[in-house]
DNA sequence: ATTTGATCATTT
DNA sequence: AAATGATCAAAT
């Protein structure tokens, strides 16, 4: 079952309405597919799920979900607190990077504008039973996209300059960069800021729950 | 091989 | 408990 992409941002949204309150059980009997019993060998399945169910059309390419919109799907495990509990995944970081200003580069491609869709978080619930929350349109506030513009020019800084033994989860107050690799033992080839060649696992820009944290409370204040 | 979809598992 | 570091699958 192919849904083709919506045409238009309210088209969009009427999609996740109509979603809106259903388990996930439900969808994915709607959309044929069996739900996985547990997350551990299914990790993105929500997420995969939700996009083919909403018909994003960039699948796996380097562009927002919905390119003609550019909109950006993102799932949001919620807790029982209604708080989200996972940071969100953003993309990968090019190394060496190729990114010079933020407005243009893949973070802030991606972050422009988000949809957010708030899932409950299936630790201790079957997965089938998880239901699917009311859609967050968002965009970055100035105050917030100038925090995230600063974040990431002091990681893309430490790219540039090869300073990758400075480079951890630890930096930004919004946006981190954290290993996104098959496992630990996976290496790509840079160059340090001694001009040596050294190994180091593939980085993934992530947003941090603080944030996500900030944009489900404000939503569902008003 | 790479980028997507993320969550799992361990440390702090 | 929260944050960091590690990991798994699909698509191309």
């Amino acid at each position: 079952m192919k849904i083709s992409p919506p045409l238009t941002q309210e088209e969009l949204l009427h999609r996740c309405y109509q979603i809106a309150g259903k388990t996930l059980g439900m969808l994915a009997q709607e959309m044929g597919q069996q739900t996985p019993s547990s997350l551990v060998y299914a990790k993105g399945w929500i997420g995969q799920l939700i996009e083919k169910t909403l018909g994003a059309n960039a699948v796996n390419l380097d562009q927002p979900d919905f390119i003609d919109l550019g909109i950006e799907l993102k799932t949001l495990p919620i807790n029982a607190q209604g708080v989200p509990c996972e940071s969100t995944y953003i993309c990968t970081a090019s190394i060496p990077n190729q990114d010079t200003h933020f407005e243009q580069s893949r973070v802030f491609r991606k972050m422009a504008k988000m949809l957010w869709i708030p899932v409950e978080d299936t630790q201790n619930k079957p997965i089938a039973d998880a239901r699917i929350g009311t859609a967050i349109l968002w965009s970055p506030p100035t105050a917030i996209k100038n925090q995230l513009r600063q974040d990431w020019e002091e990681i893309t800084e430490l790219i540039t300059l090869g300073h990758f033994e400075n480079l951890s989860a630890h930096i930004g107050e919004y946006l981190q960069i954290r290993p996104k690799a098959a496992n630990a033992k996976t290496f790509i080839q840079v160059i340090d800021h001694q001009g040596k060649q050294i190994n180091i696992v593939p980085k993934g820009f992530y947003v941090r729950t603080k944030l996500t944290r900030q944009i489900v409370q404000e939503h569902y204040a008003c």
